[in-house]
DNA sequence: CATGAATGAGCATTCATTCAT
DNA sequence: GATGAATGAATGCTCATTCAT
């Protein structure tokens, strides 16, 4: 079977295992076969085979590097979600006010998730499917609601449904988006309706969710020799 | 293999079941069975051999009342949306304010769908598979919405991100009171919210959101004669 | 349910039992149904529940007159090549030459068969499967081949494997017929070919096989009341 | 579970793969398994559970080397049809006369399949199934008949409903040497039929289908090693 | 006799996982 | 590490047959 181009070796986790041993570099195949997959088809129906085909490695491989799917799936979430939050972090490291941080924020992670739909619906499926990824991510949102509080921008208590309920839109706006249901305003749309919740006056809430932003894009470096 | 009490008959179909034909009983347990099944580990991973065993009958009996799972599923799905939005719609029937409504239309779905985790689980599940059931639900949301609007209210427009918006927010409440993150009082938060979010002014929203309301249970009619 | 028309006692063992008691009425109806179904599908494809449907009776009904798919299909197949041996015996009565009745035979037999493709499929299906009903037929046509080297006409052994050959012959453009391959001059054909087999001069061979004969059709009494 | 012997490692398709691969010799089993079942039972009733077990595999590495029934008949019948054409052919390269070709076809074709009972009985399920099959086999036919004419030998015109009325001759016959009805001198019997059929003169046809021709046998390699 | 719900073995097919090479 | 053939339990579904009514 002649099979033209490694494809798989073209994905995020491969791209930056160019200067890695083979057998890194089979596990970052792996994961990016994965990622697709999970995205396009979810767990339960993405099979094994069908991440070895992809990743153009024998079905047996994978078990050299992952104990099952549930592990792989972790891995590529976790993987996902660091990325996510490290680009996010750094887009924003210069922004002090916490209105400007907290619809930034949810644009921002809509916009990225949403640019890389493998990604995106990775991440998405993820975030439903591992707690504790959404206690991670969590934990940034939370020190940037509490910094509101603080700065006086949010007249309303950060407890846990809160925080809950401000990723559920969060994460309802980014299933529409990845759907196809709404476009790329609607992160504008429940960023602004974050804040009315939170007590930021309409207009205000209005402004700061609305306000051009530079667009942001997930880094890809491509890789050095394929395969 | 010791299986101590006919549990499928208790479930809430089997149970209006008590003077229909023998058909009928039958269908009534299996939908029980489903349901439970559906809302503990999904659509996917219910096998419909696990059905025909909770409702205690043989593999094929399911296939002589439904075509095959999916039809399972929209027929539970439907019956239990009909029933929950019967109920709420006629608790709601003397309310008028929309500010009350739409709080207690967020507060009352919660609060029915977690009293009976199966069907709670199943109708979450229904609405995230079957969009045709979250439009049917909707609808009636968007009414309340824009009577809010139209009685000065809601300062918001009602537009189709902010009807998904607001159903992630309760359907994230709903999940996390399933899932057993949050306790009642999480239905009153959302509510509240939810009317910030709208525009209603925080004294307000509060005061509405965690007003006493009267308890509601789904009415359950014990089966006369068991199996 | 409502189902307008009884279809199925229409078919012609349903039409001969017009005076005949209910039981009788319903196992000729369960035979029409299972007549078509079985050309149509043949026997294996054929389900039992689909012949009762047919037939406009609870399946169960479908083993208070037979033991089982295997005698249906027994008795079909006879009771159809009864019928055929008989009209095609009738149609021969006054022919005295071999010639004439070997051709005719197989002329008609073919027509016949072809002309009520349910009737054809099932004999056809049944001749192939029933060893005993080939062994009824080739009575017939042993008798008619003697007579053919009696009178001098037939200039080859009568033998178990002629009468095989002859036979396969005939099947084998019944089946060509049945699936739309040849038109009805197979037959004609097919009834000359054995004649130069059986030693008669091709000339003769060809004016005795495409002769004209009037056509013969299976007698369809109408049923007095329908169900 | 006692099971006396790898008997499925004695087919034919099995021996030959002594010194191919595991996969290969796997395959090989597969079809011998399929080929006997399919002649013994017919397409339809050998399950694809049963072809495994008799291969002595795993029912799903069924699936590892075929999409599905279907293709392993396909390629059990384009197997046995293929060595049995070759034979044939090789068997008549320096026979001339049609009168000659025409009655060794016939009795050659019977003799190879009935000589191995499952492939016989395979192929005789296959050219009935696969009509695609028995184009290919009449091709040679065809010319055979058609040289005949030329020569002279033959009177009667080649039409479609003559091939296939020779082809049904030669199934006819070979089906009652598989079933045992009749001996091998049936295969020289239906030859002579055939010829004088077709215009050969009674003592040729007789001379030339009873002629002593040396034994075919399908050539079978054993295996090296069993299994 | 007729009914039709129920049965349960059986079928084709998929897939996570193992293991000899 | 990598391979890929093999495994076998499990799945959705069909259907001949039984039996209480």
């Amino acid at each position: 079977m002649t099979r033209s181009a490694p494809i798989a070796a073209r994905g995020p986790f491969g791209q930056q295992a160019h200067e890695l041993g083979k057998s890194a570099r089979t596990r970052a195949r792996l994961m990016d076969a994965a990622t697709g997959l999970f995205a396009r088809q979810g767990f339960e129906a993405a099979s094994v085979n069908e991440i070895a085909k992809v990743a153009e490695v024998a079905n047996g491989t994978f078990y050299a590097h992952f104990r099952d799917k549930e592990e792989i799936a972790g891995a590529v979430a976790f993987r996902i979600a660091e990325e996510v939050v490290r680009q996010l972090d750094a887009a924003m490291a210069e922004v002090d006010e916490a209105v400007e941080r907290t619809s930034m924020a949810t644009r921002r992670f809509i916009d990225l998730a949403a640019s890389e739909p493998d990604w995106g619906g990775a991440l998405f499926r993820a975030v439903w499917e591992f707690r504790d990824l959404r206690e991670g991510v969590i934990t940034y949102l939370r020190a940037d609601l509490q910094r509101g509080v603080t700065q006086g921008a949010f007249t309303t208590e950060i407890d846990d449904v809160l925080i809950d309920t401000f990723s559920s839109m969060t994460l309802g706006a980014l299933f529409s988006r990845l759907q196809g249901t709404h476009g790329p305003e609607a992160a504008c749309r429940v960023a602004e309706l974050q804040l009315r919740m939170l007590g930021v006056p309409a207009a205000r809430a209005k402004a700061a969710a609305w306000r051009e932003i530079p667009p942001l894009r997930l880094t890809i470096i491509p890789l050095a020799k394929g395969g």
